[in-house]
DNA sequence: CTTTCCCTGTTACGGTATAACATCCTGAGG
DNA sequence: CCTCAGGATGTTATACCGTAACAGGGAAAG
């Protein structure tokens, strides 16, 4: 799934640390191993999942969910509301509102900007409301099980 | 919340026969059942207050789960992906792309059409990607709970 | 040193959804 | 009428997802 690996997992893993001291917070321990699950990982991957690949003795759940509120809070992972699952950020460390291409045969995922947020800005204002987030999640076919070279 | 009662709701639940009829599917009692009570919420409710609220000697989660699944698969709902919860759609019967406005203070939805799947699809075919479905859930604050007005 | 704040560990639980299988109903065809 | 096939439902049990609540630890400020 195009996962990190070796120097450039290293290196992902460096930035984001710089980047959440610039923040003033702390990447700590288990916020830095569920950061290298999933960019290892290089897909959705879904919270039960990472609690089993945790190691170390093991991870309960609080830990992995409260380490994935982090993460998604500073722009390192999103949630895939429609899969349950979480996946690291291709922009690691810019908060932004997220839009996904999703394979509905394989599970393969693509974020996207499809630049539509002033259009939903616009409805949203039509209806008094004041805009805060914004989770854009495509299903389709990706080209490899489009041609049946899915799995 | 808006919902539906008396005539209003009878004429709705008797378009959705027809509709279920023109599709040569059946609006079975659970259907029909759990279809009233969407419309007569008016707004998002979770499957779990279905099942509560389903009376006539209760129901067990799979007969409200299916019967939303088949509601969701003709047009009369859509699930709220964020929420997990679930709502009838003000077009029932067109099954398309719905998008929501949600409020974080107090849970209030609109259904609105913000116009964004040529971009969508746009940048899905950039990817290689078909497309089949869409969600979209903008998260904000509605105009009562943006004055202060809100619960 | 002590206070404060944030982060973590642990237990337990509640909410969400589906698997698997038996049963029943309905409508088409003989 | 009878039978058969497909779809819809009933039932039990279980798997999966996520959080409440509280105790403990560690760094940094004063
Ligand atoms: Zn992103
Ligand atoms: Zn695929
Ligand atoms: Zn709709
Ligand atoms: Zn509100």
């Amino acid at each position: 799934m195009a996962g990190l690996a070796g120097r450039a997992l290293d290196a992902a893993l460096s930035k984001a640390g710089a980047r959440v001291a610039a923040a003033d917070e702390r990447l700590t321990d288990s916020r830095r191993r569920v950061l290298e699950l999933l960019l290892k990982a290089g897909g959705p991957v879904k919270a039960y999942d990472l609690i089993a690949a945790y190691g170390q003795g093991g991870a309960k759940p609080p830990t992995v969910y409260r380490a994935l509120e982090f993460l998604e809070r500073l722009g390192f992972a999103h949630r895939l509301e429609s899969l349950n699952a979480y996946v690291a950020c291709p922009r690691s460390g810019e908060v932004h509102a997220a839009a996904f291409l999703i394979c509905e045969c394989c599970g393969a995922t693509v974020e996207i900007e499809p630049g539509v947020a002033d259009r939903v800005e616009r409805a949203a204002g039509a209806h008094g409301y004041s805009l805060r987030g914004l989770t854009l999640e495509a299903r389709g076919l990706c080209p490899a099980c489009r041609t049946g070279d899915g799995h």
